[in-house]
DNA sequence: CATTCCCGCCACCGG
DNA sequence: CCGGTGGCGGGAATG
């Protein structure tokens, strides 16, 4: 009704120049036209959400008619003519004004209460839709019922304990197994069509969990009190077990229909009541924006078989393992967090984003506005992709380090400019920080679709690979690239899927930048994931070709790590069984990578995000999307990984001449620890310089493209250059430049994700390795290397190796 | 057509 | 019994 109407165009274009007024207008009434709302802390940062926020950004691509051919910066937006449209209805961006409303970690002076009525009015919001809201922020103690239409307003002081406390009751619930078991199940659909199989293991592991009602926090039940009512029923209930799969699945992503599964309950087979499935799924994704909005996920695609399916990714806290004393949780949390903590809450966040400028100013800078929505529109591309490539700049954090000036020309340079100014963390609200926010992984990851595997052990393997950093052995003259091990959470495996690989390779990425470099890989992937994959994965077990090639036994079904395997296999398999042409091509695919450096990586949990931010700014969030679609990449790398870690006779590595760096002998020792000792001792001698180079170029010290010399494993690549050559082509600024740039894209391709295991405990020694190693160029403890987080990102150049902020944060600590 | 998810009816329940 | 809550699912908007 009422799609376009004059009125409302003219309507919207007013309420766009105000500062503050809701650039939504009532659709529905006309009539009050623009309520000027006292909006006034907020104003500008809803202003500035409107503008980030994905949703407006491409709407509709404006209207084609009105054409704006170049600019449009502000002009563009202010006709958005879709008043009606359904995006701005969103209870995400609902939610983006609701939180907008209060500060994110209120002092204990202010005492701030919400009431409900009051908000749905100001918000222009029926009621209902501020329940969603409100209940979910129950979920999470952000908020807890007062009284009738009173709540009270908590902000996310509570968060970390309500994280590790739904993690623990997660745990106990044993939400892992039950995903395992759910996922094995469609895998096993897939894999026989028929169906039928024999299971194994139809039933799930009974989780009797069963309705585990809502979960309190200590010191909060009391709150409500008197008017707290129990016997609380979904939303709530259902927000807190969506949370816990989170917590407790080790790539923290989590698909909707597992979710819906499990969180139906139902275990039992396949009774799946389809309407009732389909309503879970409605509810799941009014959850999930509202978690999105607090930035704790954010959505993904996983790209499987068939297709791609909606998931969600945790971009939330890391929630220790270990509760222990209150006064770690609150430090605990990332101490960029703790930090925000007490910053200022009110202003918070827009205001933040942009502090140098007037935030005013800055929010409607059109250029600013602009960056936003390239970026936005470009990750958006990638999502949507079917089978996107990576693409990612991976540039762009160094060029940020090295050359500032430079900022400009890259969108996420810019964002990660503002980002850096701000605090982070607390900006999150602002859909602009969230891209940044996204990025923040260099590696890409793999989806992991753990189904295959069925297989039962848990995998350490994957833990192993996880913990230590692989590294893309950067091309030619790159230098080598640490990677930093995402944490648990961050990274997934894509999965490999025969059919998928192809188109994954294949297509070309949209953006530019990457392509070139996509597109090599692709080359060279291609022909072994396409084909070996098909046969491979759809054969027979990835695991079994794993173990016979000399896997360690104890891979585990991770996601992750079934993809892994599923890449590994493919590539061992292709190597050994297809050697005919497949070899030929496999060997391409060894060459492509060389040698990587295995850099420990511990899985700290701790890491906060806040750590990543930097990190985060530096990659823009088209990267991690990126990551995830290009399986390909990922795989090779976590290959090479993995061999070196386990000590696989790498066929493979040899013609590469893989050699295990300092970094991987850092990483030997972690390795044994935690979980198979398989190799340690394997690794080579490295040379020291390679290792200087490396610390120092982490440092900041040394530009990475400079160190050079050190790296000897580089140079063979022939084929792998070459296809770069052919790919990328093009134009290039300086060589050189370009090479860094084209080498980082390649790491960050290449990193893949390892997937975490929950290993808990053990990740402290690695942690402590890691640091050590760190540490020594930079001298005694302190941190000097990336000292801030900041500019950890920056100080990274293309050769050199990106170091996960958790370790810094942690060293910190 | 598939995915996302808004809208709002209407059952429930606390007061 | 009333009005606040919030389950629930149709079906519209989007992809």
């Amino acid at each position: 009704k009422t799609p376009l109407k004059q009125p409302a165009t003219s309507n919207s274009a007013l309420t766009e120049i105000q500062p503050d007024g809701q650039p939504l207008t009532t659709p529905t009434k006309p009539k009050e036209g623009l309520p000027a709302e006292p909006w006034t802390p907020t104003s500008n940062l809803k202003m500035l959400i409107s503008a980030a926020s994905p949703e407006i950004r491409s709407r509709e691509q404006r209207r084609q008619l009105l054409n704006d051919p170049s600019e449009e910066h502000l002009l563009g937006e202010e006709y958005e003519k879709s008043h009606p449209s359904r995006k701005e209805k969103s209870l995400g961006l609902l939610c983006h004004k609701f939180l907008a409303r209060y500060p994110d970690y209120p002092s204990s002076t202010d005492n701030s209460y919400i009431s409900l009525d009051e908000v749905a009015e100001e918000l222009k919001v029926e009621r209902r839709r501020i329940y969603d809201i409100v209940n979910v922020l129950e979920s999470l103690h952000m908020v807890s019922r007062l009284a009738k239409n009173r709540y009270a307003w908590h902000g996310r002081h509570n968060l970390p304990k309500t994280l590790q406390a739904l993690k623990k009751v997660g745990e106990n619930n044993k939400y892992t197994q039950q995903i395992q078991l759910i996922k094995r199940r469609e895998y096993e659909h897939e894999f026989d069509l028929d169906g039928d199989r024999k299971e194994g293991m139809p039933k799930s592991i009974a989780s009797k969990d069963s309705e585990m009602s809502f979960v309190e926090l200590p010191g909060m039940e009391f709150r409500a009190a008197s008017v707290n009512s129990r016997k609380d029923k979904s939303l709530r209930v259902m927000s807190q077990k969506f949370v816990m799969l989170f917590l407790v699945s080790t790539p923290q992503i989590v698909s909707l229909d597992v979710a819906a599964k499990i969180l139906i309950g139902e275990e039992q087979l396949e009774d799946l009541d389809k309407s009732k499935f389909k309503t879970k799924i409605r509810r799941l994704y009014d959850i999930a924006n509202v978690l999105s909005s607090l930035q704790l996920i954010k959505k993904v695609h996983l790209t499987e078989e068939r297709g791609r399916k909606p998931a969600f990714e945790w971009i939330g806290p890391d929630v220790l393992p270990n509760t222990q004393d209150t006064k770690l949780e609150t430090s605990s949390t990332t101490c960029s967090q703790a930090i925000s903590e007490y910053i200022p809450p009110k202003e918070q966040c827009s205001k933040n984003l942009f502090p140098s400028r007037g935030k005013q100013s800055f929010t409607r800078h059109p250029s600013l506005i602009k960056l936003v929505k390239t970026i936005e529109n470009d990750r958006r591309k990638i999502q949507s992709a079917p089978t996107s490539p990576v693409k990612r700049s991976a540039s762009t954090d160094q060029n940020l380090s090295a050359f500032p000036s430079e900022m400009a020309q890259d969108p996420a340079i810019a964002k990660h400019q503002l980002e850096g100014q701000s605090k982070k963390e607390k900006e999150n609200k602002m859909k602009l920080s969230r891209p940044a926010s996204k990025s923040h992984l260099p590696l890409p990851e793999v989806a992991p679709k753990p189904e295959p595997l069925g297989s039962t052990a848990p995998c350490q393997l994957a833990a192993l690979t996880q913990t230590l950093g692989v590294c893309a052995p950067g091309h030619t003259s790159v230098s080598p690239v640490i990677l930093p091990h995402p944490h648990p959470g961050v990274s997934y495996a894509i999965y490999l899927q025969p059919s998928q690989a192809h188109s994954v390779v294949l297509q070309p990425l949209p953006c530019a930048n990457v392509t070139g470099i996509k597109s090599v890989n692709s080359k060279v992937l291609n022909p072994i994931t396409t084909e070996e994959g098909d046969n491979q994965i759809a054969t027979d077990d990835p695991t079994k070709s794993v173990t016979a090639k000399e896997r360690p036994p104890t891979t585990s079904e991770t996601s992750p790590q079934r993809c892994l395997k599923r890449s590994q296999a493919l590539e061992e398999i292709s190597s050994i069984k297809r050697r005919r042409r497949d070899a030929e091509s496999l060997d391409t695919h060894l060459t492509f990578f060389p040698s990587g450096y295995l850099i420990p990586l511990t899985q700290c949990s701790h890491g906060s995000k806040a750590g990543f931010s930097d990190k985060e700014k530096a990659e823009v969030c088209p990267a991690q999307h990126t990551a995830y679609s290009s399986p390909i990449t990922g795989v090779i790398p976590v290959t090479g990984s993995e061999l070196k870690a386990v000590n696989i006779p790498a066929f493979h590595i040899t013609p590469l001449n893989i050699m295990l760096s300092p970094t991987s002998i850092a990483a030997a020792p972690v390795l044994g620890n935690s979980s198979l000792n398989s190799s340690n001792t394997s690794s080579p001698q490295i040379p020291a310089s390679s290792v200087l180079n490396f610390t120092l170029q982490h440092i900041g010290l040394i530009p990475a493209g400079v160190q050079v010399p050190a790296n000897p494993f580089l140079q063979h690549m022939p084929a792998s250059s070459q296809a770069e050559n052919v790919t990328y082509s093009s134009e290039k600024m300086s060589v050189q430049e370009e090479k860094v740039r084209k080498n980082r894209l390649h790491l960050a391709d290449n990193f893949l994700s390892c997937p975490q295991p929950p290993v808990p405990k053990e990740a402290q020694e690695p942690q402590t390795v890691t640091e050590n190693f760190f540490r020594t160029p930079g001298g005694p403890n302190t941190e000097p290397p990336l000292s801030a987080k900041s500019d950890g990102t920056a100080g990274t150049s293309p050769g050199t190796l990106y170091i996960p902020q958790r370790k810094l944060e942690v060293s910190e600590d």
